[in-house]
RNA sequence: GGGCGCUUAGCUCAGCGGUAGAGCGCUUCGUUUACACCGAAGAUGCCGGGGGUUCGAAUCCCUCAGCGCCCA
């Protein structure tokens, strides 16, 4: 026997276990049956499971559970990046706590150890958690990206990449994190706003004594390394000190005044000073105008004179070379205070603002990133990026939904050198060689390095390798193929690649989307990565805002799944997900869709102790009575939808679906209406009915088992519709064939309208739940009464009705009246009922009815409707106005017999 | 500044040319033996404002307003 409560925490882990255990998440590379594959986006290593994993492996989870039971051979293949930047900070913090020596300290080997060593007592939390949830993973197959296989590709693509020219060393400003002393990319930047100040510099004109350019700066402290300051070229202000020089305060130095549209006359004073080495644009500057690019940051942005000592130059009452040797060491924001200040004595500082402004941060460290001029390892994106365009373009790949392409397509078309070297110690060494003279040998291994330097040299010479890892993005770019066994020519990459389908957040689009994209297609001879690329929104709290440790509104999907169940948290967010929408999920949509399993469970429960068992051998398509072909008819409506709404990446429609049918169809009325056939004699009829509910409740299970697979599977296993742990491999239901559906539609409608009535009659009046009353049929036709007949139990039961009659003559004094189609039946109830309340009612649904039907003479009286609207609506229109009169003349008749 | 999205019942959202819907909440009623994590019934809408296209607009177009996000 079930038990009378539902409670998910009994059987989910010994489901889980015994799912893994059969090999049912296994995909089957050896098989005939077409493949489904969806490479999971590698979470963080160091992560642990939350809101947004939640949902984005729901619903990944669903589609591999649904292709499974569609005879697809589902890969689903798991695994985590290497997080370079992440896990470093993390096992450097735990060093630290540890008391032990920094990382500098230990040496880069002991180092890595003791990251390994961390990883393997902590990388797995996230892989455990993802058991929770019910994600059926194909675990053996579980990779990480700093693995011996997916090094192996790192090393081959690297390689490939910088024979072809599209990897190369290069020298440009690069977005320094002087807190974690790395480069970090563009996408590892964010903006924030800061409230600073704007303050204005006196730059005095060289052979003009007393004339100043004002230069409007938020950054003083990169003063020492102007060479320039620009002004626009149809400036008339500035005109003629273009080509003039300035003495730069505190250094000494001479520099140009140039001409550079990048000035705008409209903001600060029109005059801007140019940094080449600390400010992207200023770079720009720098390089149209051939300027020197002295850097005066060293990577801790501390003040570095190394490049500018030879320049400093005094200048009486401007230039001060001693003071500016005293800043040598000295933190950013420290020299900005103690330059700002000696400019005010000098009388070179003019004004100070408030100013709030953008400043971009390292997403890591969270200090001001700061850019710099270094030499890094740059990949060619914008040429990588052409093949993946175009296949969008032409519709190799699909988003869904549609707009996110605009999003991919603006971001690929303006897409930048990819910077992929990182002053990191965790992650991939870069595979190159520095010989004494710098030649570089950039190959798989040491050895053949040696052999390329012989060849170049004659000689063996001293090589030492690059220093620098990869960027993560790197190699989780080439996790759609490394994962599989790439390079070796396995047959998994054959088989597996391309992919389903890539499901993931809008905010990983450059990221993951687009470096698989481009990697995929350069090295699978152009195929692409996958086919679809489905977005789903962000997780926010119950009031639509981001979730967050700050704002203390996270919720803790295991703390959810303990409280609730697996499947219940999953079905919110399945059904919870719409089409670009963010899901606002709180606890109360977790808690209302446990209401729905146990729905389903109860729903079970009553089965179960109505002696329905399962019978493979029944045939729907021999169903005799309207109830079975009825159910089994809704049922294969509820299929067609849910199949549909899951092709269409629809998961708020699946769930829908799934519900209505569950709830509405099932529960509401087949259970009602099976009860008096389950309460009277065996026979023909009542087999037919278990029969019925048996292949319904059998469909069903598998219906939502893709959603809610917990408690699916245990009611499969309990019912013996299959051996333990079997619903995750039985087949997708289909439509079953069912004889005479729309006669039997026909008849189980009529009879929810007529039960729907009699109880809104009953419930308008007050009649009193103890009150039964016989149903007087008026102007029935023949098959109503015929209905009324058959399905008297149903209704006695559900409408609290004696019996039913056909009524010929006069009304009974004080009756109740309800019209369903042609009929209008009455309950008498003379000295029972508000007579007041019930010509209310009566009047009230004649308005209805009136006010519908004017609207539709409005429209048929529209010469231009009836000449324009295709046929079938006109049509459509013309029978519902006779249908609303109809219905207004037997309100009307009502009205009478219980007028005055 | 550029781009994308949103605005429909108290709340969360479907619907995206042809009769305005769901879930939750709310009100009333209910010990009918699956389920109170339940059942029955009910109320609630200038479908953000304005203009246009159309026989017909919540739905298509333009415009304005507000909100959110992304990129500068």
């Amino acid at each position: 026997m079930l038990d009378k409560t539902l409670t998910p925490g009994s059987f989910e882990t010994r489901l889980y276990e015994g799912w893994e255990r059969s090999g049912a998440f296994a995909c089957h590379p050896e098989g005939a049956a077409t493949p489904f594959t969806i490479m999971i986006p590698p979470p963080n290593v160091t992560g642990s499971l939350h809101m947004g994993h939640a949902l984005t492996f729901t619903l990944q989870d669903t589609l591999v559970r649904w292709r499974r039971m569609q005879g697809r051979d589902a890969l689903w293949q798991p695994g985590t990046d290497h997080a370079g930047i992440a896990t470093q900070m993390v096992v450097e913090r735990l060093l630290a706590a540890e008391g032990n020596q920094d990382r500098r300290t230990m040496g880069r080997a002991a180092f890595l150890d003791r990251v390994w060593q961390w990883k393997a007592e902590s990388g797995g939390t996230i892989t455990r958690q993802l058991r929770r949830l019910g994600a059926s993973l194909d675990w053996p197959r579980e990779r990480f990206t700093m693995d011996e296989g997916l090094s192996k590709a790192v090393l081959e693509v690297f390689v490939t990449l910088h024979k072809q020219g599209l990897i190369y060393r290069d020298r440009r400003l690069v977005n320094w994190d002087p807190k974690l002393l790395t480069a970090i990319s563009d996408l590892e930047v964010e903006s924030r706003e800061v409230k600073g100040q704007i303050w204005t510099l006196r730059y005095p004109v060289e052979g003009r004594p007393g004339e100043f350019l004002r230069v409007a700066t938020t950054r003083p402290e990169t003063m020492l390394g102007d060479t320039a300051v620009a002004v626009h070229p149809e400036d008339a202000r500035f005109a003629h000190l273009v080509g003039q020089r300035v003495v730069l305060p505190l250094v000494g130095r001479s520099i140009p005044v140039v001409a550079d549209a990048y000035s705008d006359p409209e903001k600060g004073t029109g005059a801007v000073k140019i940094t080449p080495a600390h400010d992207f644009n200023d770079f720009e500057v720098g390089k149209r105008h051939d300027l020197a690019m002295p850097t005066v940051l060293d990577p801790e942005a501390r003040i570095a004179l190394e490049e500018i000592a030879a320049d400093l130059r005094a200048v009486d009452g401007v230039a001060d070379p001693d003071f500016v040797r005293g800043l040598a060491g000295q933190d950013r924001f420290a020299a900005r205070k103690a330059i700002l200040a000696r400019l005010e004595e000098l009388g070179l500082l003019e004004t100070a603002e408030p100013h709030t402004h953008q400043v971009p941060h390292g997403d890591r460290g969270g200090v001001p990133i700061e850019p710099r001029l270094t030499w890094q390892w740059y990949c060619d994106a914008a040429t990588l990026a052409k093949p993946a365009i175009a296949a969008v373009e032409d519709g190799r790949m699909r988003f869904v939904p549609k707009q996110w392409e605009n999003t991919f397509f603006a971001w690929m078309r303006d897409i930048q050198p990819w910077c992929i070297s990182r002053q990191l110690w965790w992650g991939h060494q870069i595979p190159a060689w520095y010989a004494p003279d710098g030649t570089i040998f950039v190959e798989k291994t040491e050895a053949e390095a040696r052999a390329a330097a012989r060849a170049q040299f004659g000689q063996d010479v001293p090589l030492a390798r690059d220093e620098d890892v990869l960027d993560t993005w790197f190699s989780s770019a080439l996790w759609p193929f490394s994962t599989l066994g790439w390079p070796a020519p396995t047959p998994e990459v054959g088989r597996y690649y391309p992919g389903d389908v890539l499901v993931t957040g809008f905010d990983i689009i450059f990221f993951w989307v687009a470096r698989m994209m481009m990697m995929g297609m350069h090295f699978m001879d152009g195929a692409v990565p996958f086919r679809d690329i489905y977005i789903h929104g962000l997780v926010r709290d119950e009031k639509g805002q981001k979730m967050s440790k700050s704002k203390g509104n996270v919720m803790d999907p295991l703390e959810l799944i303990d409280a609730y169940g697996a499947d219940a948290l999953r079905f919110a967010i399945c059904s919870l997900t719409g089409p670009g929408r963010d899901v606002k999920l709180g606890r109360k949509a977790v808690e209302d869709r446990r209401a729905f399993v146990t729905k389903l469970w109860n729903a079970a429960r009553f089965c179960e102790s109505n002696g329905v068992v399962v019978d493979p051998a029944w045939d729907p398509a021999a169903a005799r009575t309207p109830l079975a072909r009825w159910i089994l008819d809704a049922a294969n409506r509820a299929v067609a939808e849910a199949t549909a709404a899951l092709e269409a990446y629809r998961f708020d429609e699946y769930a829908a679906a799934c519900y209505r049918f569950t709830w509405n169809t099932f529960c509401d009325w087949f259970i009602e209406f099976a009860k008096p056939v389950l309460n009277g004699e065996d026979g023909p009829e009542k087999a037919e009915v278990k029969g019925a509910a048996q292949h319904v409740l059998g469909t069903l299970l598998r219906l939502l088992h893709p959603a809610i697979p917990f408690v699916t599977e245990e009611l499969w296993d309990r019912f013996g519709y299959g051996p333990e742990c079997s619903l995750i491999g039985a087949a997708w239901p289909e439509a079953a064939a069912v004889a005479g559906a729309e006669a039997a539609r026909e008849e189980l409608d009529w009879v929810v309208r007529l039960v729907t009535e009699v109880r809104a009659v009953r419930a308008e009046v007050n009649v009193p739940p103890s009150v039964t009353t016989p149903l007087l049929v008026r102007d029935a036709a023949p098959e109503s009464l015929a209905r009324a007949g058959r399905w008297i139990d149903a209704i006695r039961r559900l409408g609290r009705v004696t019996e039913i009659a056909p009524l010929a003559g006069e009304a009974p004094k004080g009756v109740a009246q309800a019209v369903v189609g042609e009929a209008t039946v009455m309950l008498p109830l003379a000295g029972v009922i508000d007579l007041g309340a019930e010509r209310a009612r009566l009047a009230k649904a004649r308005g209805v009815a009136e006010t519908d039907a004017r609207k539709i003479e409005a429209k048929l009286g529209n010469a231009d409707f009836v000449a324009r609207a295709p046929e079938e609506v006109v049509d459509e229109n013309r029978e519902r106005l006779e249908a609303a009169r109809a219905e207004m003349a037997r309100l009307d008749a009502a009205l009478a017999r219980i007028a005055g």
